[in-house]
Order: structure tokens, then C-alpha cells, then sequence
DNA sequence: GTCCAGGGCCTAC
DNA sequence: GTAGGCCATGGA
């Protein structure tokens, strides 16, 4: 039974393809996946906008930013700080490996990008397979609270099963490449966003009819 | 006022 | 190894 095909394919006659928003470079990408953390979508596209206006966003500046200017800046997002913190260093560790060129970087094997990743202080497990799938474009299953609470609440997965399972299980069901698994994120996150929430509205939901756990 | 958002990290057990 | 608390702000 592929269980996991069906949503996908409900998900998507449902919502459409999502269109990814567009950004003007890998590191806009980088950027706004850090920087949503924790907080909403929109909170951080008007933020980028911000530091995009004020010529901002790119490596050699944010990695000789002052901490305390950038964490100003960041103030509406919530874990200014943290966010502020993780945001420089990883442009410095971008313009210190790789001079700031993101696509030399991003050439590597995902193995090696992911490992490198984390080590930046701030960006974790979730962070970093994000980064991957949609900066690096490496077909990367990104395992967050919208998958896990949705694929729970539909039987796909089980309560306490481990991200290696995860993995497999979804794996088993599709095909792996960046398209596929963007666009199953993209679906999962706005599924996630309007009916699957912690409260969940069964009632409009378009997979109530897949779902085993209707409220 | 209350709930919750594309998490990560530290501390207990 | 894992469960729980904490970080912080804004919008519904």
C-alpha cells in the first residue's frame, strides 16, 4: 500500500505545485532558512527584504557585521540573538573555506556540506537538510515538525520512530529527487500551516479521508 | 489573554 | 538517548 504516494498526490491536486518563493542568490536561500527558525514565513521574507535593501545580504558583509547591528535588525523575528549569531557565522565560515562562493562550496558531496554545516553554532539536523535540499539542491529528506505531526497523524509513521526510519519509510515511497522532495515539503508545510496545526480543523482538511487519527 | 510558528541547545534522568 | 525547559517576538 503506498500510503505516502496518495497523500502526495492528493496534497498536490489539491494545493497545486507551490511555487518556492524566488531568491537572487544560494545565500538568500541559506538566509532565509536560518533566519525561519522558529517564527513565520512571512515575518522573514519582509526581514530579508529589509536587509536586502539596505545592501546587506551577502557574505562579506554579514560576516563583518556587528553582532548587536544585526540582532536589531533581527529583533521581529523572535531568537534574535541565537539567529543573529548563527547568521554571521556562517557567512564567515562561508568566506573563510570557500571566499564567499557558495556553488564551490555547495559542489561537494551532501556528506561533507551537511557535516560542515553543523558545526556552525545554531544551525542543527533540521536546518542543515534544509539548507541542502533547497540551497544546495541535493535530494535531501528535511525531517520537521510539520512532517512528522502530519505523517503521524495519518499512519504513515509511528509516535517515537527514530529520523533514520523516517527516512526509510518515506524513501520507500518516493522518488528521491530535489523536485519531488521540495515540492512534498512545500505541500506538507501548507497542509500543516492551514488545517494539519496542532489543533487540527479535520473538518476542511483534504486528506480527512486518508487520515486515521479525525478528531 | 492565549496559542503557536520550516529549532537548537543544555540539563537531568 | 531522550524528555523537558528555555529562548523571544508577532500575528491570528
Amino acid at each position: 500500500m503506498k500510503h505516502l504516494k496518495k497523500i502526495y498526490q492528493k496534497l498536490l491536486q489539491h494545493f497545486g505545485t507551490p511555487i518556492y518563493p524566488s531568491a537572487e542568490s544560494r545565500f538568500e536561500i541559506c538566509a532565509r532558512i536560518i533566519l525561519t527558525q522558529r517564527t513565520t514565513w512571512q515575518n522573514v521574507l519582509s526581514v530579508i527584504q529589509e536587509l536586502k535593501q539596505k545592501k546587506m545580504l551577502n557574505v562579506e558583509t554579514l560576516s563583518s557585521i556587528d553582532l548587536q547591528t544585526l540582532e536589531h535588525l533581527l529583533k521581529p523575528l523572535g531568537l534574535s540573538k541565537r539567529k543573529a549569531e548563527c547568521l554571521k557565522k556562517f557567512s564567515e565560515y562561508c568566506l573563510e573555506h570557500y571566499e564567499g562562493n557558495l556553488e564551490k562550496w555547495f559542489k561537494k558531496d551532501e556528506i561533507e556540506i551537511r557535516k560542515e554545516l553543523l558545526q556552525i553554532p545554531g544551525i542543527g539536523e533540521e536546518t542543515a537538510d534544509a539548507i541542502l535540499l533547497a540551497g544546495a539542491e541535493k535530494p535531501v529528506i528535511v525531517i520537521d515538525t510539520y512532517l512528522k505531526r502530519i505523517l503521524m497523524r495519518v499512519g504513515v509513521i509511528k509516535k517515537g520512530m527514530k529520523t533514520s526510519k523516517i527516512r526509510e519509510v518515506i524513501r520507500n515511497e518516493i522518488e528521491l529527487t530535489v523536485e519531488n522532495l521540495r515540492t512534498l515539503r512545500l505541500l506538507l508545510i501548507e497542509l500543516g500551516q492551514k488545517y494539519c496545526r496542532d489543533k487540527p480543523l479535520c473538518a476542511k482538511c483534504p486528506l480527512n479521508l486518508y487520515c486515521e487519527k479525525i478528531l
